[in-house]
DNA sequence: TGTATGACGAGTT
DNA sequence: CAACTCGCCATAC
């Protein structure tokens, strides 16, 4: 535990922790939120590191509402499980009424 | 120690 | 309308 190290990181886990039951947010959102628009890649990356945390990474994905994550879960399809386990709709990795399920820091936080 | 790269996004060509 | 470029910064090699 390094608390030198709060970072972009850290905080992405924190945001992401937030994100309540049966909703999602992308990653741009979680950046710009913490007031770094343009670091929606670090987001991305900082869900890599995400595993040991309890950060719910499958609620989180890219701008378009694509699992573009979920090559980097157990199974092939195991972030579309979780997501529909939550009521999310998810078809061809792409889910179904983002614009209901999203759920936007900046407003909701 | 330096280079390459990645779960993205918005702007530009 | 599609493809390309840049920014961002921690981690891997």
């Amino acid at each position: 535990m390094q608390l030198e190290t709060l970072t972009f990181f850290e905080k992405v886990y924190q945001v992401a922790k937030l994100v309540p039951y049966g909703r999602v947010t992308s990653y741009g959102a979680i950046a710009n939120y913490l007031g770094a628009r343009k670091s929606a890649r670090m987001v991305g990356y900082a869900m890599n590191g995400s595993h040991n945390k309890d950060v719910p990474a499958h609620r989180v994905v890219n701008r378009k509402g694509l699992l573009t994550g979920k090559h980097h879960f157990d199974g092939t399809n195991l972030m579309q499980q979780l997501l529909e386990s939550e009521g999310i709709e998810v078809v061809d990795n792409q889910i179904q009424n983002f614009e209901k399920v999203f759920w936007n820091p900046s407003e909701e936080l």
